[in-house]
DNA sequence: AACATCGGTTCAATATATGAACCACAATAG
DNA sequence: CTATTGTGGTTCATATATTGAACCGATGTT
């Protein structure tokens, strides 16, 4: 490992929990010796990367971070982001998938993907997605404010006749959702499609998005659900990580118990 | 200097202007052998402060500074962060020190330092600074928003014989501060205190707050006037750097060009 | 077909990172 | 009023990781 890697991997143990960090403890915490993270902190202070708390002698994130942030925000979209990870979705799944954007109270799309593998595909032509008819907006309404409940109980559209009208059976989805960390639109946007989605969440670790999948109602087996519950997960680590956030631990504990159940569906059936 | 200062400086040529750098070019823009920029880089994509585009092969910032940027303005506040410059600042004019803040179309006070040279100390003890009136409220006018001059023009009350009560008053103090790159309020809030600022920017590039002096009037000479300016321009730069930005290059002109004028009124009075 | 880029790689030479032991200081504890 | 234990910071011989000229294959230009 370079001495270049081992100095940046000091700045990860920075967090909101714990912001200063004195070099005893970070030693103790970075397991390493004392006068090379001495090194390192000074090597990092020089490029203001960290910054000494003159009072206590502490370390803790220096503005630079700041100024690169405010680069990365300007000159990388999100979209730009998303792209990668969601082709590659996409690709693993054989099926459409949609990466969407939380504004307001408003599901919007930001970018689609169509797989190659199928000649019928789900076409989702749609800029905003209804809060309570698929699969991003469920897990929208479930992981994001808790005022998107209240818009998506005003509007409770009827798009096919599995759609959830009323409050009641929009509640219980959503806490479906709540419970297995997948939202789950089991046609009811659209007759023949299935839609599987994930959270995504930025820098301010708030919800921020999903990226979804939009499956063929015929092609919907247990197998391939699976399937893509895998790749959304990787796929929603990746978008997170590259908006600058990661999943939070309630939601990946959620995926790995939904995973395992789903798989023992799978071999016991 | 270490590798580690190395490898950090490769990210300060990232920039809105110059997103995406491939690597031969930034062996060029920063002067240094193509294996260890590469390594460098490798380094640095590792820690996720690069990433390639995929298709061009460029590199450009990557997700973590993001990470990073929301854990420091998470931890370190703009106040602690003026503090330590605007102790300087109090300590090396002796006089009292303010940094004010820009929010909507009021100018906040954040934080003030009184020297303890002299027995007579100018005390500002307000929470809103008046846009018209004192040297901080004048630097916003100059350097902020457009329609901070609406509100200011809104809002003329007279404190002394000297408040520029008028519009046309008003307007020309304020082109003398873009003129000048200073704030002067003289006696124009209190009738004994002569005020003195500078803009403050932050990581977004814009107009932030101001840092100011509040001297007795009595003690106003053009030494000290020239005395309070060099560190006011000591003091705008490192605050605006621990906020994550740069003063303008037009406003460092400013400041060398009213500098040197007023060194030279010093030199020939 | 020759040439000039590009991103990336190799390897011997050596400059640089390393860490045990060492300060000086401050805050406890006995 | 000492010990003790903690802290941030420093030293220096050792050795390991960094360095850069030269090289490679690919791509694009003249």
């Amino acid at each position: 490992m370079s001495s270049v890697t081992k100095a940046l991997q000091l700045l990860t143990h920075f967090s909101t929990a714990r912001a200063e960090i004195g070099l005893s403890q970070l030693c103790r915490i970075a397991k390493r010796d004392k006068a090379t993270t001495y090194r390192h902190l000074q090597a990092l202070e020089i490029a203001g990367f960290v910054e000494q708390n003159p009072s206590t002698k502490q370390y803790r994130l220096g503005p630079t971070v700041l100024q690169l942030a405010q680069t990365r925000e300007a000159t990388v979209p999100r979209k730009a982001s998303a792209q990668r990870p969601l082709l590659d979705l996409a690709e693993a799944t054989g099926e459409t998938s949609h990466v969407t954007v939380l504004s307001g109270s408003t599901v919007y799309g930001l970018a689609s993907c169509d797989s190659q593998r199928h000649g019928t595909r789900a076409i989702i032509d749609i800029d905003t997605f209804p809060l309570h008819a698929t699969a991003s907006g469920l897990c929208s309404v479930a992981f994001g404010p808790e005022q998107l409940m209240d818009a998506a109980k005003s509007n409770l559209t009827q798009f096919t006749d599995t759609t959830p009208t009323s409050i009641d059976t929009l509640q219980a989805t959503v806490e479906s959702v709540r419970k297995t960390g997948f939202g789950h639109a089991s046609r009811s946007f659209e007759t023949e499609v299935e839609g599987l989605s994930a959270p995504l969440f930025d820098q301010t670790g708030q919800f921020a998005g999903a990226i979804s999948v939009a499956s063929v109602a015929t092609r919907f087996t247990p197998e391939l659900e699976h399937t893509i519950k895998e790749h959304l997960i990787i796929a929603a680590r990746e978008i997170s990580h590259n908006w600058g956030g990661i999943i939070p631990t309630t939601i990946e504990g959620l995926w790995a118990r939904s995973l395992t159940s789903t798989h023992k569906l799978e071999t016991t059936s």
